[in-house]
DNA sequence: ATAAAACACTTGCAAATAACAAGTTTAAAT
DNA sequence: ATTTAAACTTGTTATTTGCAAGTGTTTTAT
């Protein structure tokens, strides 16, 4: 649970914020839904970052119940659920495209492909409308 | 520690921004630092979110470590040191703006003034000038 | 010059959270 | 009807946090 103490917390938008996808596990399952194209339970596991079941479990709940993804049976397979994000998860991506432009400017080791930094960069907008239109509906 | 397994990590930008102020408590000495104009050791304790000092003094160590804050001496009180965003930490603006942005559209008590957040819908470039002219140097 | 106060930590310990491994449940395919 | 796959859940151990109290350095007061 992310910062379970202060769920209820207002008034300051950044405690808000940190309550409602404050963890590093929920920034790393956003960004699997909002750039990689993740939307499987099993596709979270496998993504190499070594996160826990329970984990996984916990935090796919605490964002569901913060209105940011959701989660519903795969029509094409129906043993498995499938994850996606809300509007108001997908509003989050001008915050983490914020972070990934930083992120590129001071860590040498970043692996941005340079057609996306650049579009950021440019025509951030478009870029972001891709995206969007990537998101499968 | 913030995310120490990882520290090293390098290739996400989102894994490397977790690996560099990715937790609940750096956010909000970031956000104390960038928008509140606390900069003693004494002020984020005071700022009534319940940090502890062990905690606070362990997230501004890494902070510094990892080039986002600096910490030296007050001049004009030398008891106390004085803790400044670097020019790496007050890049982090645009990523703390969208975030308020975000929690102001989703959190119905936030309590962002009128003000701020029509500035920053409407002008963004120059609030953040003004913010950044606010900042002591 | 010495003592007291302010400030910024540091340490020790109990409580909460996370990681790891193994087991359970539900639906699908055979 | 049985097996397999997928998504958890549970139990245990390790790590991190929160809390209370103590320490070291600099400033202020005497």
């Amino acid at each position: 649970m992310v910062d379970k103490k202060t769920k209820d917390w207002s008034g300051c938008p950044v405690r808000f914020g940190m309550s409602q996808f404050g963890d590093k596990w929920s920034f790393l399952i956003i960004r699997d839904l909002m750039f990689k194209g993740r939307q499987y339970y099993h596709e979270f596991i496998d993504a190499g970052e070594g996160i826990s079941t329970n984990i996984l479990a916990s935090r796919l709940a605490d964002l569901e119940n913060n209105g940011i993804i959701t989660k519903r049976r795969d029509p094409q397979k129906g043993s498995r659920y499938l994850y996606r994000l809300t509007k108001k998860g997908v509003d989050l991506m001008p915050m983490m495209l914020a972070m990934i432009d930083w992120s590129e400017k001071y860590d040498s080791g970043t692996e941005v492909p340079k057609r996306f930094i650049d579009q950021l960069r440019n025509n951030p907008d478009q870029l972001q409308q891709e995206i969007i239109e990537n998101l499968s509906n």
